[in-house]
DNA sequence: GCCAAAACGGAACAGCGTTCCGTATCGTTT
DNA sequence: AAACGATACGGAACGCTGTTCCGTTTTGGC
């Protein structure tokens, strides 16, 4: 979709070394900025961080959303890789499905305001949003028709309305002890099994 | 709380006339502006639209928050008046918890972009937070303690955590027409009942 | 009609993401 | 080694927020 698909791995020969290095140095810079200040640090600190001109920033991840997918990638990855392999081992599908989803609900709850940036409908963090989606839709799917084949959950949830309440429910998790995202999710797991 | 208690009706008598009149034209644009834009839209769009400055507009309501709170005050406490009537009325604690939750969903899901706002650690709207918090809240433990008490759901998860993830479950299910909000919160309703 | 008190309007400020372009560096070619 | 075109850099500037501030205007009791 963009050119920091790999990070900035050896992966584009083509570029000049200083390009390279500087990607390789935005990211890290990226990755401090994000823990220390959550993942809407404004660009501007995480430039000045990596002792570099926004316009470097820009030419290397063209949107905010693009630096945020190039920290994430490899934990999104993790995470819709570990789908199968949850199905494969648990004892029942829906099992399966609540651990992936404890997986992801781990995911969200420790990066700062990932949750929130995932559902804003602000323009300008599609790609991110896409990018989530397109990584994880269908490992949620499989587990989710998986369940559903088993007879055990309700049929009327689709893939993304969970995904998404799931994302949802993850908001702001993070700077409030009164709440508890992790429980709600489990609760909402709960009720997708039939009703009695 | 603050001086916009009860909009711009006929009780704050001390105060010069235009500057009433100002203040419910502001109101009425607000409303204008919500409807069309959102709860985001911008101030200067929300003063403009009344045909006055943006100090006017911030001298009345001095922050965003209070606007917000100006404009939702009726129905916010049309909802919470509507608690007591439910548990009374419906059959059993949870079916009225359950359709009292349905009216705040129902609430929050056709104010464009509320939801999020009200979830928002965004500080400024602290007090739309608060306001939201202090009227419902109450309602809702009083809910949630009836059912508890009739046995009929788990003990674990608090009116807090409740309030905030039914608000999470709504955000950005008005501009998504894949995501049933409504649905998902049902779901999540159901997952209260004791665990089988 | 006078005049303080009250309210108004909008320029100005701070902070955001993003764009743009003159300048500096790189790496190849001579 | 020198020169040169392609590539990349830096940061001022733009457009958009919400909010503050203060010179000017309006109001309403005397």
């Amino acid at each position: 979709m963009n050119q920091s698909d790999e990070g900035a791995g050896p992966g584009d020969r083509s570029r000049r070394k200083d390009a390279r290095r500087n990607k390789e140095t935005l990211l890290e810079a990226a990755v401090a900025a994000f823990l220390a200040s959550g993942v809407n640090a404004p660009v501007r600190d995480i430039a000045s961080r990596a002792g570099v001109g926004l316009g470097t920033l820009y030419r290397h991840f063209p949107t905010r959303a693009d630096l945020i997918i190039a920290v994430y990638r490899h934990q999104v990855d993790a995470c819709a890789e570990a789908g199968p392999a949850l199905l494969a081992a648990a004892a029942t599908p829906h099992a399966a499905l609540r651990q992936w989803i404890d997986l992801f609900v781990d995911f969200l709850v420790t990066k700062h305001g990932l949750a929130a940036v995932l559902r804003s409908d602000d323009s300008g963090f599609e790609g991110l949003h896409t990018y989530f989606l397109d990584r994880l839709l269908p490992v949620c799917a499989e587990l989710l028709d998986a369940a559903i084949s088993a007879r055990e959950i309700r049929t009327d949830i689709d893939a993304l309305t969970l995904m998404r309440g799931v994302g949802n429910l993850c908001i702001g998790a993070e700077s409030d002890p009164g709440y508890d995202a992790r429980r709600l999710v489990g609760v909402l797991v709960d009720g997708l099994r039939h009703p009695r």
